[in-house]
DNA sequence: CGCTCGGTTGATGCACATCAAAGGCTGTGG
DNA sequence: CCACAGCCTTTGATGTGCATCAACCGAGCG
């Protein structure tokens, strides 16, 4: 809790909850509690009751589905100011649809789920912010969706430029997560090996550089230019 | 407006409306038109100016994106009782992410965007209903998604049983939807041709039947077995 | 010092796309 | 009433992008 006070002028940043004074949102994050997760450890286990949601502070968390397979799939990158688990909070006995997994150490403000109905659903101004981060998300999906026929280069490229746009305030061309390629294939429903292959090429190529799970991108035009026809 | 009148009966029928007096239905559908709509006509096309949102009365409608080579991708497939354009009601200007086409002859209610912060947002029983909804759908996506990887028939066989799943009322094995090969093959990334292959071989075994775009699975748990592991 | 994890490279094969050609069915206009 | 155009379906021949398998290296870590 204390550290929720102290947090408190960090959380009011975040775009969810623009306009609102501090008191009004620490009503809101009432017995809320600040996790930090280290890396590759999980926040929430798909299948396992639901009875909190919450925002991520900082970091990444990797939204991740098992397959048939058992070899997982990562469903959403998700970063500050990402909303986790507030669609589900209506069902009478929810579930989390997905596992959250850190990447890297990461910080996750987690909120009971009566707050939710208590609270939440009263601020008409709120609910509308959550949509909007909602939306985007779901947005995302069908972009992704939308690249299921293109080449393999395209669909990676199409990846981390969408990465890259999380990060809108930094002129960074840093893609604000440390990701492996394995995430990357894991994304796409590729194998590690063609995500290495392709992107070796990039490295060798000068279009961009990694150093330590950081990828910079160093000529974007020639990623934007893979995304057309081929 | 007569005709909207007419059809209160049936829109307080949707699991949306759960518990909602007639008089509360006709304030939140003021302003509300029935817009009739014929095969392959559409409701709105991306990028438009989006002045209403609304709900699916009857029929279906496939939910499309343009792709970079200009051939449509399916995203969703829209049954009677779906919120449509709802999530990007909040924004300040908001813009239809996707083309919703008519399958069949179909209905909608179109309601104008206004109502949405006026009353909508004001009721949290149909927030949590609207929030249900989209979670079933995020779902879907996430679902299909973690088939990514599998091999071309259990996709299909996936998204056969998803559909059958949406009339749970009905013990019927006929798919509610009237959908095309093509359509099967744009809402996966794959080609037509490889998407009847597949078919045909299931007509063959008696798997399935078609009969004018209709689609009856006449031994779901083969298609079932085809989930698993190859 | 063995362990796991991330990255890399090459050889081989298959599932699917692509191209091509054709027939049925429906609506539409001369 | 027939011709023509679109749309859906079908089948075969051919090619290829990517998965798969296998092996190896370097780095961090208990």
């Amino acid at each position: 809790m204390s550290s929720l006070e102290a947090a408190l002028a960090e959380i009011q940043s975040f775009s969810l909850f623009h306009g609102l004074a501090r008191e009004e949102i620490a009503k809101l994050c009432e017995e809320g509690r600040i996790v930090v997760t280290d890396h590759r450890q999980s926040l929430f286990e798909a299948g396992e009751e639901a009875h909190s949601f919450g925002l991520v502070l900082s970091g990444a968390y990797k939204l991740c589905r098992p397959s048939a397979d058992g070899t997982p799939v990562i469903v959403y990158f998700s970063t500050p100011g990402d909303v986790l688990a507030a669609l589900i909070m209506g069902h009478p006995e929810p579930r989390y649809p997905i596992s959250a997994i850190s990447m890297g150490p990461s910080r996750f403000l987690r909120i009971p789920r009566r707050n939710y109905k208590l609270s939440w659903l009263q601020r008409t101004d709120l609910i509308m912010q959550i949509q909007n981060l909602l939306s985007t998300r779901m947005v995302t999906l069908h972009d992704q969706k939308t690249f299921n026929r293109a080449p393999l280069n395209a669909k990676i490229a199409a990846l981390l430029i969408s990465l890259l746009e999380k990060n809108k305030d930094q002129r960074e061309s840093i893609l604000p997560i440390p990701i492996t390629r394995k995430e990357i294939a894991e994304s796409m429903g590729a194998s590690v090996e063609s995500v290495i292959r392709i992107m070796s090429e990039w490295s060798k190529e000068g279009i961009i550089h990694t150093t330590d799970h950081q990828i910079a991108i160093i000529k974007v035009d020639r990623l934007i230019g893979l995304l057309k026809v081929t």
